[in-house]
DNA sequence: CAAACTTTACCGACCGGTAAGTAAACGTCC
DNA sequence: GGACGTTTACTTACCGGTCGGTAAAGTTTG
């Protein structure tokens, strides 16, 4: 892959805004909700992390749904364009399935607060906000299923009888819930953890030589 | 309690408490907070949802801390009294393993919010508290990471290299996940998800012989 | 001058929690 | 069996505090 900078999650993320103090606020606002809830989170605590008060917080966001939605829209952008723009072009089923499994850890061992909240906190959007959302996920989810699919018609889906969609969800269960365990000052870096999420993934649907041979090529 | 009722998972839970009212109060507490999260859940609401009004509530619980850490410990007798007792006496590594597993996911897919809950929600504990929660979630964590490192010793974890901590926690996170995305009205039953957990787990884990052979005894 | 804040003061709603009173059931003593 | 306390299971009314959010006016920076 010659875009080196496809891959390069210590890009600065705040260039996809335009404004980068709003960035900050979004990224400092992301790290508090991810520890301790939306709900749990005040408007003040925020302001606060920022290093502003919370007038000064509310010149730059409308109100607290608002900042949810924006960070959690922001949170899909990183998935579509580190994940999916990378894996979508793959036709070998496995290969790609692992790209998009390992890109995912990857992504959220690298990025702490910001892409972990899109886990949770569906709840505190206004309906509109969280039909936007959901359509997005359900997207992103079936692009994973549809790797699992083809690997099923292809007959490589190696307990042949699993089901996809419960596939689909397990896999993302190993992967999400890497951002409530992981914590940087443990043993394993960030890309050791994704290589082990991906390697189980990948062991979990296909017949063990499969998953060795075909998929480590990348 | 007879050996039959112990894997019972339809019989009362009432029953484990001294009174009846109180269970049936956890349990709907268990339900809200496990659908809007601990503090996005006001004592208001639990009240209004087991037919009381706060003060009534407060006749039965002491505080909002306390209700959250008597669920929380309610959660982890159930985990201990049908998960673990009936797996820790089996000697084969990779059956006992399966059986956490899937006994795991069971428990969690026939109790809706009861069990859930223990996921997160540890803040919200006073300290004390806390250390008891995470005391208890640490022993049932190693009890689920010695089934892995028994494998390893025996030579028979598959991609041998796997670090048994993160290969636990991924584990886990499948089982957890399910608390997640599993509807009553969706198509496949609570045993069935179990088992394509326990089965994804397995192969993950095991080469896919052993991972067939040597689990389905049970 | 305008943008990006600050400080101060405030709003109504809701939070967790409590004080005080009450209606019904229960035990018990005569 | 009727009167009398006691206990159980609540209720209405209310507390101080914090929530999300705003108004208004002043201050710093480019």
């Amino acid at each position: 892959m010659t875009a080196a900078a496809k891959t390069d999650l210590t890009a600065p993320v705040a260039d996809l805004f335009d404004d980068a103090r709003v960035a900050s606020i979004y990224r400092t606002a992301a790290e508090l909700i991810h520890a301790k809830g939306f709900a749990g989170t005040s408007m003040n605590e925020i302001a606060e992390a920022a290093d502003l008060t919370k007038p000064g917080l509310y010149y730059h966001v409308k109100n607290k749904r608002e900042l949810l939605f924006r960070i959690t829209s922001f949170a899909m952008d990183l998935l579509d364009a580190r994940v999916v723009a990378q894996a979508e072009s793959i036709d070998e089923p496995a290969v790609r399935l692992r790209t998009i499994v390992h890109g995912h850890a990857r992504l959220l061992l690298h990025e702490p607060g910001a892409l972990a909240i899109l886990i949770d906190e569906v709840d505190g959007l206004d309906p509109q906000q969280r039909a936007i959302i959901t359509r997005r996920k359900r997207r992103y989810y079936d692009f994973l299923r549809d790797a699992i699919i083809d690997l099923q018609r292809a007959g490589r889906l190696r307990p042949a009888t699993l089901d996809p969609t419960v596939t689909a969800f397990n896999l993302l269960g190993m992967i999400m819930w890497t951002a409530r365990w992981y914590r940087v000052d443990g043993a394993l870096g960030p890309d050791a953890v994704a290589d082990t999420v991906a390697t189980m993934a990948m062991h979990a649907v296909l017949g063990d030589d499969d998953a060795q041979q075909r998929t480590t090529i990348s």
